[in-house]
DNA sequence: CGCTTTTGACCAGCGC
DNA sequence: GCGCTGGTCAAAAGCG
């Protein structure tokens, strides 16, 4: 087990509850199958992820503002790690246009493709410059659904890889 | 045969 | 205005 989760924000603009997806929201099911050890989770963006949902997915651990580290620790006896993502800084700008629902998990993994419930279909892989690693992009292969996610390897420990999702799925997961 | 992956090119936004 | 960077497209190749 040690489903060790941190959990963020990263805009820090509003978390207000009062938009709740759809109880039987796909993401429930997907949080719920996460097969690897999830060590942080970091909400990028407001509403439309259910904060209910990822409540009982955390089941219980922190979900705190900001990262403290003290879990991560724990999960390979991996040293302290501390979080230095920027995005707080831009995504504000971003979200008036067009950022929706995104939302990113840091997953100590040594495969990047995980099942998460979804069929996923990759479209472009990228170099970038913060980071030796390369940025993968996948877009869900379901007709009419959108949704899309970013994965690369956090550049400080290659064993964590970061995980972007934006969008919410128009369906239910298809396993 | 249909779907996915790969990969270089292209495009748009942003900072200088 | 130009260059850099991140994100997407699309054609070709690969795989089940």
């Amino acid at each position: 087990m040690c489903a060790v989760v941190h959990s963020f924000r990263i805009n820090g603009v509003k978390m207000s509850g009062d938009n709740p997806k759809a109880p039987d929201s796909p993401e429930n099911d997907f949080t719920k199958q996460w097969p690897s050890e999830l060590s942080e989770y970091l909400n990028l963006d407001d509403d439309p992820w259910s904060y209910d949902d990822l409540e009982s997915f955390v089941s219980g651990h922190a979900f705190s503002h900001k990262t403290e580290a003290n879990e991560v620790g724990e999960l390979g006896g991996s040293s302290t790690h501390h979080e230095e993502f920027s995005i707080n800084d831009g995504i504000n700008e971003h979200e008036k246009k067009e950022v929706r629902d995104r939302v990113a998990f840091k997953t100590k993994s040594e495969i990047e493709i995980m099942d998460d419930g979804f069929k996923w279909r990759k479209y472009g892989k990228k170099m970038v410059k913060n980071s030796p690693n390369p940025r993968n992009y996948y877009r869900c292969s379901v007709e009419g659904c959108s949704v899309k996610k970013v994965v690369e390897r956090d550049k400080d420990d290659p064993r964590y890889v970061i995980t972007t999702y934006v969008g919410t799925h128009t369906h239910p997961s298809y396993s």
